[in-house]
DNA sequence: CGGCAAGACTGCGAAATCCGCAAGTCTCAG
DNA sequence: CTGAGACTTGCGGATTTCGCAGTCTTGCCG
C-alpha cells in the first residue's frame, strides 16, 4: 500500500530548495501531499490522510504537528469578508521615502491592513484593506495610511468584484 | 451559561447588512463567534467551540455544517508559498480594453493565479501570480496573461518580502 | 384560536478518532 | 559499530464525532 508516495521519498529529499529556500525548512513529498489533503479539508481525519499518501496515522500526527509547530501551515477557517459584514475592501500602493521596512511594520500593525507586501515595481509596498464600509475605508486610506512616517504618497484600487481566490499552493 | 451571546442573538439579527450584502446569507453574532473559534484553530473540538459560544456540541455542528455548504467559510490548510517552493510572486495591474470580465474570467482559469479581482482605479483588474521560478514567472507574465485578448497591458510588482498575510476577518 | 410544519437546539448512546506510549525496524551519519 | 531520527505496529483510554429522537419556538393558515 504504501508504495508510490514513499518509494520516491529517499530520492525526493536531497533534490531541490536547498540553497535558497527564503527560510523554510524544506518539504519532502509526503509532506507535500499531507498538506494538500489538508488544503482540501482541514478536518480530514489523519487515518484518511495517511491511507492517501502513504503513511501511519501516527505518523501523520507527528508530521502535522510539527509542520503546524514549524510555522509552515495553519489550519484555520477562512471566509468571504463581505458575508461577514466587511463591505469595502481596496488595494493600495505605496510610495515610501526613506526606511521602507519601518513604514511595513508600521501599517502591519494597523487591523485593516489584511496582507502588507514589499514590492519591486513603481510601488514600493502594497497593502490590502478590508473595511465595513466607506467612511472606515476613507479614514484607514487617507488619514492613518498617509499618516505614517514616510509615506510619499498612496493610490488606491477599490475592489468591485473579487473573482479568484484560492489556498491551493502545491495541489496543483 | 448562555447568556452573552444568545441572548444578543435575536437583536442581532435584523440589524444591518440586510439590504446590499453582496449575496451571502446574514450572519448572527453566535456564527459569527463559531467563526471565530475556527479561525484560531480550524480543528478545534465542537465541544469547546459550544462551551466557547454557549451552544451545544450538536448544535455547534450544524450550524458548522450548515457555514461550510453554504460556502460562507471553508475550512483549510493555508501555507507560506516559499516553504513550499515557490520562490517568485507578484501581483500584476491590468489594463483592460473591452470586457473586463472576460478578461477576469481567462485570468482566473490559470492555476498560477492566485487571487484575481476587479478594481476600480488606473488598473482594471489586479492579479497575485505564485510561481517556483523567475523563468516560470516570466513566461505568466510576458506570454501567458498578456496573449489574453483585451489585455491592454500590465504591470508588475514583484513581491520582495511579505510581512503580513492573515485571516482573522471578523476576529477583531 | 388550534393545528402544524419548519427550523434550531438539547440529550444521549454508539462508533470513530485522537493521543500518548512502548517496542521493534530501517537508514543515515559519525 | 553506534546513536539519532523517522516510521510502523499495536494498544488502551479519553475525547470527539455522528446520527437520531425529542423539545421548543416561530410563523403560517384554515
Amino acid at each position: 500500500m504504501h508504495s508510490d508516495v514513499v518509494a520516491s521519498r529517499s530520492a525526493e529529499h536531497r533534490d531541490s530548495r536547498e540553497s535558497r529556500n527564503g527560510g523554510g525548512p524544506q518539504l519532502d513529498a509526503v509532506s507535500l501531499a499531507i498538506i494538500e489533503q489538508l488544503q482540501e479539508d482541514g478536518r480530514r481525519p489523519y487515518a484518511a490522510i495517511g491511507k492517501a499518501v502513504g503513511l501511519s496515522e501516527a505518523a501523520v500526527r507527528q508530521r502535522v504537528q510539527k509542520l503546524l509547530d514549524q510555522g509552515v501551515m495553519q489550519i484555520v477557517a477562512v471566509t468571504d469578508p463581505l458575508t461577514v459584514g466587511f463591505r469595502r475592501q481596496a488595494m493600495v500602493g505605496v510610495h515610501v521615502e526613506g526606511d521602507v521596512e519601518s513604514v511595513a511594520d508600521a501599517l502591519t500593525a494597523m487591523s485593516e491592513c489584511e496582507y502588507v507586501v514589499m514590492t519591486a515595481g513603481s510601488f514600493d509596498l502594497m497593502v490590502e484593506i478590508v473595511c465595513e464600509d466607506d467612511d472606515h475605508l476613507l479614514d484607514v486610506i487617507n488619514r492613518r495610511i498617509r499618516a505614517v512616517p514616510g509615506v510619499r504618497s498612496t493610490e488606491s484600487f477599490v475592489y468591485l468584484k473579487l473573482k479568484k481566490q484560492t489556498y491551493m499552493w502545491g495541489t496543483r
